[in-house]
DNA sequence: TGTATAATAGACAAATTTGTCTATTATTAA
DNA sequence: TTAATAATAGACAAATTTGTCTATTATACA
């Protein structure tokens, strides 16, 4: 069961990954710690609590996320590819066996007013996320603000829809409306 | 803590609210149980566990929901009227204190693959959704079901980011871009 | 080499989880 | 009234939860 990198990258790794699929809640530390192959003290020094731990895989999936998506715009040039690719990052992810949704949405559905904390990781991932595509829109010429959080709802509205629905077509419906909103036929 | 009722029905009522509050994973049954005022025994015999008593929320959940916004639709006469009243539920349920987004959306994070009957729960009340706003806006003079998806996608993200922001903007724009998009000034 | 640090295994605690079972008391219907 | 059914309280089980603590072994550094 062990895993390279030092004790505290192979628990936050395993970590990420069981949080992901099977939820937070639905996660013990006990099964991180077995699958991760460290000592449970070593949890303990490194991150102090689950609570901790959950904070640090969300900052981690943060960094994580926005360099995926990131990679994806920068393959293109011009403005109006590079926001479209931003659906091209989605339908890229879905396919892949085990896409969940997005792990910000999936960890405020589970954690309460009870722990601040995390809703505030979620709100300052999706507040830079909707800078972002605001960013990626009035960079096409033509363009101003006032879509851009029609942008930002409709990718959201794909993430969320594609994992219900196991399906692509909530990718490919938004991309076209968006398409279809800065007036490219 | 005895509430009105047969035992049955205080049992639902309850772990209907605590299910929303704190999440299904995150709520006991003898939490449940206490705040119903009811036996254990009660909960085994007329539920049989804990996912059937889920599952059971979630049915009610749909019928309730689905009571809730056709009533709001059903206030107004004109369709175009009728289709943007679906945000005025919206409107109507966020400034609740309590509020916290869909049930389904939320279940659908918090049970993974092992619970296949509660994904179904969450798929069909989304089809049921997504079928329904498409009848709104065929029933749209001069609409066809080319945008329903759309709107669908842009009710889901509402939700989903009304819950995020803790705010209406996300509602009031959607709200906008769906009038925009059926030409409706 | 010697020493501080890091990591390990694993026992342990205290609380909580779902679910079962028994024995008793209400309620309802014939 | 009698008998079947429904509901109750609560003990109990077996597993699991997060977190602490001890004692031992590796590792890294001076």
């Amino acid at each position: 069961m062990a895993r390279p990198g030092n004790p505290k990258e192979k628990i936050l790794a395993t970590a990420a990954r069981l949080f992901y699929e099977q939820g937070y809640n639905a996660t013990g530390i006990n099964q991180v710690l077995e699958e991760a192959g460290v000592a449970k003290a070593s949890l303990y020094s490194h991150f102090g609590s689950k609570e901790e731990l959950g904070l640090a895989y969300l900052k981690e999936a943060r960094t994580a996320w926005f360099a995926g998506i990131t990679a994806m715009v920068e393959k293109k040039k011009a403005p109006v590819e590079r926001l479209l690719a931003v659906f091209d990052f989605l339908e890229q992810q879905l396919p892949q066996q085990g896409f969940k949704g997005c792990r910000f949405i999936n960890m405020l559905a589970e954690t309460g007013d009870s722990q601040p904390e995390m809703q505030l990781q979620v709100l300052e991932h999706k507040r830079k996320l909707r800078k972002y595509l605001h960013q990626l829109l009035i960079a096409v010429p033509g363009q101003t603000a006032a879509q851009a959080d029609t942008v930002y709802l409709l990718f959201e509205g794909a993430i969320v829809e594609s994992k219900v629905y196991r399906d692509l077509w909530p990718v490919k419906t938004a991309k076209k409306t968006v398409r279809l909103l800065i007036g490219q036929p």
